[in-house]
DNA sequence: CCGCTCTGTCACCAAACTGTAATATATTTA
DNA sequence: TAAATATATTACAGTTTGGTGACAGAGCGG
């Protein structure tokens, strides 16, 4: 275990609290109390998932999200937001930008816990090669393969990549750009509707086994994966 | 049983944690800190396998195993490669120099030991001269020849040793440098699509026993040995 | 030296994949 | 309900990728 965690929060109190709960967890910290600081340190020592507060002095957290996700060292970096504010368009602002979760403040820090051991387990997974299984649909990284009941699915290239993507990070909506960023590659100039056209592939693809129903529509916003109804 | 597993790691508490998680499970070990003393050691006292840290202080894990495949005393000594690194990309250059598996740290004793045992298996299968058998399809290296259903197969050398290459790990896609790599030797300068042409032959040679839908293409990524549809 | 097999390349064709635009449907909003 | 937005679906043309047969050189054994 031994995970390296950087917390980047302006208010000491609030970050010694958390620094305080996870190492009791057995994670190793790194505190940063600004934008810039927690730039130079996660490119420096590179940790395992960020704790990143929504307002800072400097930066904001989604601007901060932006660069981690931009650089090479940092773009896989699992990202937790912390936010005071609980309403749902910030929300969607801040898994734009590319957080991986979004706790609001205040939290339990058990609540903490359990979703930064959650987030950090998917991503550890998916770095691994394991194949990734929902619900009998399951997509296997080394043979480069998904199987639907262990029935071999006909899949191209990029709904592959898609799937597999979508997998890694379910019960999270994806604006088409954000897709775009993530699947494609970051610096590809491509029409954003064309998105649209390969969650229709895909999605045909699945269909014969029921399971085009996880991939999921959410409206004015983007795609989802979703093994629940 | 008793294999003797080569750790090459600079860091030195790594290398004790792994040494006592190994013996305790009935390894032998041998340890090295650095490449150069990882390369003597490997010609002098041949490992069964070797665990094979990214970041070296002399030559990159990479750089490494290229070297252990040039070398015919340690070209079919089965690699895992260790990195901190979780990113996707790193994966398909260390696979590309020719490592057999990969572990990302931190990783649990457990999930080591796990990993080694699939990897000696499936080596020293081919290593001690056992016949390969998938389906019916069978290939044995002592008497160099393929059998399906008992019928002798018609086979080239180089499409020899690309069957058994992919018998010996199946359910994996390989591209075609890795092909070259792993089949051919690592110090060729062949053009790449001369792969196609020797998986052509080799599915020729299978095609009359129906054998040939083995053989996968894998679109945009290589091919790939499965006996499942 | 000749005929044989084996190899790596190439050129050409077929198939698969991709992004876009046009059209049809659905959803939201005024 | 109609207009405005957003998404689904289809068709298509360009591009990339894979399949295949032919061929010339290398190596070998007779």
């Amino acid at each position: 275990m031994n995970h390296k965690i950087l917390i980047v929060e302006d208010e000491r109190p609030v970050r010694e609290m958390i620094r305080f709960a996870l190492e009791r967890t057995g994670f190793e910290i790194q505190e940063a109390p600004d934008g810039h600081q927690a730039l130079a340190m996660a490119t420096d020592n590179t940790p395992d998932l960020i704790l990143l507060d929504w307002m800072l002095p400097d930066l904001s957290g989604i601007e901060l999200a932006r660069r981690f996700r931009k650089d090479g060292h940092t773009q896989d970096i699992p990202i937790i937001m912390l936010t005071a504010r609980a309403e749902e368009d910030d929300k969607i602002v801040g898994l734009d930008a590319g957080a991986d979760d979004y706790v609001t403040k205040p939290f339990s820090p058990r609540e903490l816990i359990a979703r930064i051991k959650a987030v950090i387990r998917r991503s550890s997974a998916t770095a691994n090669g394991e194949p990734i299984t929902h619900k009998g649909l399951s997509l296997d990284p080394e043979s480069h393969r998904v199987l639907a009941n262990d029935d071999p699915v006909e899949i191209g290239p990029t709904e592959f990549r898609l799937l597999q993507f979508f997998m890694a990070h379910p019960e999270r909506v994806y604006s088409r750009g954000q897709l775009l960023d993530r699947v494609w590659g970051s610096n590809v100039y491509i029409e954003e509707r064309t998105v649209d056209v390969h969650i229709r592939r895909l999605r045909k693809c699945l269909a014969p086994y029921g399971y085009d129903s996880f991939i999921q529509t959410v409206h004015s916003v983007g795609y989802r994966f979703s093994s629940q109804g």
